[in-house]
DNA sequence: GGGCTTGATGTAAGCGTTTACATGTGCCTA
DNA sequence: TAGGCACATGTAAACGCTTACATCAAGCCC
């Protein structure tokens, strides 16, 4: 490994030099300036990250906590947060949590110890309680797309409850009152708030949504599957049914699909996530999208804010919308009349 | 930050005391010992990992460079590798290099001046020559899912060949004959030793593959439609298509549906790769699968071993073989007689 | 021509660790 | 009792950089 002192000596002058025409070139000297980048050239210098980083104390790192890689949930979400970092040549240390709130305590602590400059941590299973006590200790953190009250302008997050109203809007424009939905497991604000906002959709037009309608899941795809067949076997009417996920989507299009029921004609179906998933199904689902991408981008901007202390992030968004994708699984009411 | 420094006064002795303390309990004497856990845990010290991979001249990182996250194809082996590395205390910096030759070589370049110990490489548009050129100097690498000759005891990988022949020879046991098949890029090493693999398979049974009936896609969706598309215009018989893709296989699923052709009564689809995609098509999709997590897990074990110089990685395996996901869209045609 | 500024460079002290080597104590052995 | 050895600890020099500060020469002004 060739260091920067050789460099200095193959250059007829000292360290501090070379340091400087490699990071400040306007102080050095034309002729030196030359000197130097001979000598690197030749010597195939490359500065030590981590040394430099010891010395400037400044990493330029960044750490993100997620529960797993194989997912494109977290997928979308980590590209977008490693894209926004690498463009300011920030690297990203990703370490995957397993999903329970020890892996996800450990994996921040130990990203820390590699003085990773913030944490993009993406927590399912710390509590707000929780939360709210490790992040005192630890304050250079982001929530990615989660929102705690105590730390709001760290939180880049979807708004869910939007989400669910825009979700009961869509499927009312479409003539749907009969409205069913199969939600995630209601200890997840997001559940609780898709479910809130789609009440709120209802309410607002005057219509109410049917306790015995509303199953709770768990965001994957055998509890859709599970779910739907209760939905059809309690015998209710209903016309369309509202999941707050599309693996949860795709599950119930397969109990559908078992029992003969077709969809949309005699059922439709929406979905929430708008991932790739939603496009190969049968029918193509029409889905709630969430900008998952674009949340992992603006954590990862937040999160150099944060690192570099800049107080004025007012200019990154931290709210995100959703949006529907239509596709072709909810059926048009107001056509047939 | 609370330093070893500030640690070894408030325990009363050296640095170097409470470095060994830390990372060689044996060479120090019981009530030392005691005293620096006592000054540990009251300062809530924690060592900067950074400082000691400086020292120490060992990082505990290895770094990965795939195309992109947000792929479960990527997703499955990063999930794999990470955690191999996790599990010794080992982590991961990964970043995405934006599928093109410059791109993956910086990447590389750039984990290398992190100090990263190895780099776990997915070169996908680097050529064969590129890569050898540049592994010359960079001999700390293990490819990941790719073969290449000269550094073959780096390289984990998929025998496609084999999985090109399993996949024939599943065609060819369930009564197959007239096969069609829908390749990856022939640019691709991958795409090339499944078409040789599938054409073996068929020469073994004293069959042979139709020129006419070998289509070139790109793994991607849209060709598998447009492939698929193309085949049936030709007009050639053919009772089952393969394709080298998940994704190509859905495409083409789509392609059939629009045309009123039925899966697998008309057309049997045999895909490749073993997605969770491939589970979601209708008709469920039977697929070669490969093992993409074990093949990242065992790469993240051959850069340690790279890493550590160790000799002796025979146990690590370095080829893996696909094997067959039967579900439902290939029908048995040896029923119907 | 003395005092000042300016610009380019060097010197050396960090950054927070590890580790080779030196030191010192106690114990055993001859 | 001297010599030798083990063991526990301390001292200080790395590791590869950055950067505050010192130095020095050159140019400028009055």
């Amino acid at each position: 490994m060739v260091t920067i002192a050789q460099v200095a000596v193959y250059a007829g002058v000292s360290t501090a030099t070379v340091s400087r025409a490699l990071n400040k070139p306007d102080l050095v000297d034309e002729k030196t300036m030359a000197k130097v980048r001979v000598a690197v050239d030749e010597l195939g210098y490359r500065p030590n990250q981590v040394a430099r980083g010891l010395a400037s104390r400044s990493s330029r790192t960044i750490g993100v906590v997620i529960n797993c890689f194989n997912s494109p949930y977290y997928g979308h979400m980590i590209q977008g947060a490693e894209k926004a970092l690498r463009t300011i040549s920030y690297k990203t240390i990703a370490e995957s949590s397993g999903e329970n709130a020890g892996g996800e305590k450990a994996a921040w602590d130990s990203l820390l110890d590699r003085q990773c400059e913030a944490i993009i941590l993406h927590a399912d299973a710390l509590s707000d309680d929780e939360l709210s006590e490790l992040f005192k200790a630890r304050p250079m953190t982001v929530l990615m797309n989660r929102y705690h009250p105590d730390f709001e302008d760290q939180c880049v997050y979807l708004d869910n409850k939007k989400g669910g109203q825009l979700a009961g809007e869509y499927l009312l424009s479409k003539g749907h009152r009969a409205i069913a939905t199969i939600t995630g497991p209601t200890s997840y604000y997001e559940a609780r708030d898709r479910l809130s906002g789609l009440r709120n959709s209802l309410a607002n037009a005057g219509f109410e949504l049917d306790p015995a309608l509303v199953e709770e899941g768990n965001f994957r795809d055998d509890m859709g599957f599970t779910c739907m067949n209760r939905l059809l076997d309690s015998g209710k009417h209903f016309t369309a049914v509202f999941c707050q996920s599309d693996e949860m989507a795709a599950g119930a299009l397969d109990a559908c699909r078992q029992r003969g029921v077709r969809v949309p004609e005699d059922i439709s179906v929406l979905g929430f996530d708008g991932l790739e998933l939603a496009y190969h199904l049968t029918p193509k689902l029409t889905t709630v999208r969430q900008p998952l991408r674009e949340i992992g981008e603006a954590s990862g901007l937040l999160a150099y804010a944060v690192a570099t202390k800049s107080t004025d992030h007012s200019d990154i968004q931290r709210i995100f919308a959703a949006e529907v994708v239509e596709r072709s699984s909810v059926l048009d009411l107001n056509d047939g009349s």
